[in-house]
DNA sequence: TATGAATGAGAATTCATTCAT
DNA sequence: GATGAATGAATTCTCATTCAT
């Protein structure tokens, strides 16, 4: 990494702390609910500074949901391929598991990612997460046997982060319509049946 | 029916009125964007009188989530069971594809229910809509051969309903990471992949 | 008591249910904090109804500070004229302390009557309350040996009125500067004096 | 006094423009009658800017009741430590006397602070009006032949204190019983009988 | 008399955004 | 770049009062 000047330093102190405030606010009190005054004062900038670094609370709020989908998906990536896998199933399920856990312990960030961990969130994490690209280059590698074209495993993988990240919400956050460990059974069952031909 | 008296029926009036003009002005300029000013003047009705009938905005928005969620299902299990088929899975498409199509023409409406479309606002609807309980039982009677549980079956109809609702969202609004037409086929054999044992 | 037909009996019924909803949300939740909506609410009544009886709040306030404020000198002086005092003095005494005693079991009373207990309301009791005029006679009676004029005997009676009531309140609901049972002593040999020419 | 920036002046400007005009308003025109809109308008300020010195109508009123109480009390002692006084009763009516002199003149005032002026305020004013002490060092010294203790001497205060208060707001704003002059003479000799062992 | 739905003026409060320092 | 006081439009919500039934 670059060495930075004193006040580029601090400008870069001054982001850190506010997207830590935003997130721990919009967290515990909800979005709605939170004002960018509350933002401000729990970063301890003034209010002026918000606006340097961002247009309005949306901005913000959506570099966050971004921040924090890619960093999941780029650790769930990560820790499936340290470990080996005999058929492609075992480790999508490795993959899909992590994130779950993940959520289960991290249910206030869930809350406000929750439908955002879209394929529009995972295209746009392409550029800046590298890693991004090893969960297509995984399926593609896994589902070669059944001759799927390229298109067909983009939506394969769409199909299964949206049924993911469904079920996690309704399960992890809304007990609805069961506990989240009870449904795994049935969702990773179903994932299994989705991507055989 | 009982009669109304003049007085009821015109409390039914402004209810629904002020239900009409909210439903209208969330759907085309947005929920934040909507004041309860708005929702008043549209309905003709005065200030007080919306605080007569709703809490405050987002009650009057759940309630009409419930009632429009409701009023899909409700339709596509009527509109299903009018029809004829040879094997389930084709009453469950048909039924499901009945949905996507409502939605793909009411895609403002989507688009505030999305979020909503839970499996408690299927709980909840049981009460009200009679034909709520058609879709379990249709589910029931049609995987009876492949002896699920009744749990077994709650879930899978859970996981089938989330994972459409999603995949609506993405695609009809979002139109990533493609049409819904093109969607289509990869979403239907995935569910006849999910229930098949 | 002269009979009532039904319909008569039925208006009491109203009247007395407003006045014991409205003392009862007055001493409770504040005076600020009442709407008329409440009181009729509690009193099981409907909103017109109010306005039958009262003009507004501070109608229905008046009248059951007067009221309350009446009974509590009707009961004290009632109770005072049954006992036998050598000295006028001590029967004074007796007739503050029943006062004082009574505003010590009901605070919330006294919060809401505090800033009314004043000379006007006495005067207007007259009128509805015999009992009233006996405090006064009772003065008369016994300061007759110093020889006051009637309208210096009045006057004394109100500097006496007036002090029980500001420090009342100020040490029973406010317990400044001290406790009342610490005042009492303070405040009897003040009144001890002012009386004695 | 430390210098004050430009910034640090106009603020204590606009704080003062507040109190100056919420003061005028709830004076002239009650305090139930005065919005917040109605002060604001009358300081030239923004509506905002009232909420950045203040929580409420009632927070403001507070403290307005808070600081002239203090004055006039830190005025007549003031005022009475000019002059020479061979009797300590003769210093003592000559300080309630300026106080009731004082509310007559400003019967808007006495109205808003009248029974607030306890001895809760008083209290709270110790910290920033040195005078206020004074008045309890005249007592003190006054009453040192009467060997009252000094928690005694405190009650006495307090009696005295109140009792003159409640008087000058019957008298003066109800004009009950009497006339305040005309409830003078009785008023007095109640305090120097008070005061004598 | 009694009702209670409807009214709508008006009060309180919030908050994103600006801009002089 | 950083600050934070000031803004004032926008919004929510209250509530006394009326009046047709």
């Amino acid at each position: 990494m670059k060495r930075m000047s004193k006040v580029e330093e601090n400008k870069q102190l001054k982001e850190e702390s506010l997207y830590a405030a935003a997130y721990e606010l919009f967290t515990t009190q909800g979005i709605h609910n939170t004002a960018i005054n509350d933002i401000v004062k729990k970063a301890g900038v003034a209010k002026g500074t918000f606006y340097l670094y961002f247009k309005d609370k949306y901005d913000i709020l959506d570099k966050i949901v971004l921040k924090k989908s890619s960093q999941i998906l780029s650790q769930a990536i990560s820790e499936t391929n340290k470990e080996q896998f005999e058929k492609f199933e075992d480790k999508l399920l490795y993959f899909i598991d992590y994130i779950i856990e993940y959520l289960k312990e991290n249910k206030l960030l869930l809350k406000i990612i929750y439908k955002n961990l879209s394929w529009g969130i995972i295209k746009k994490a392409y550029k800046d997460y590298e890693e991004i690209n090893e969960i297509f280059y995984m399926f593609e590698e896994g589902l070669k046997d059944f001759n799927y074209e390229e298109e067909e495993i983009k939506k394969l993988l769409f199909i299964i982060l949206e049924l993911t990240g469904s079920v996690c919400y309704s399960c992890i956050i809304l007990n609805e319509p069961a506990d989240i460990d009870e449904m795994k059974p049935i969702l990773f069952s179903a994932i299994k049946k989705i991507i055989i031909r």
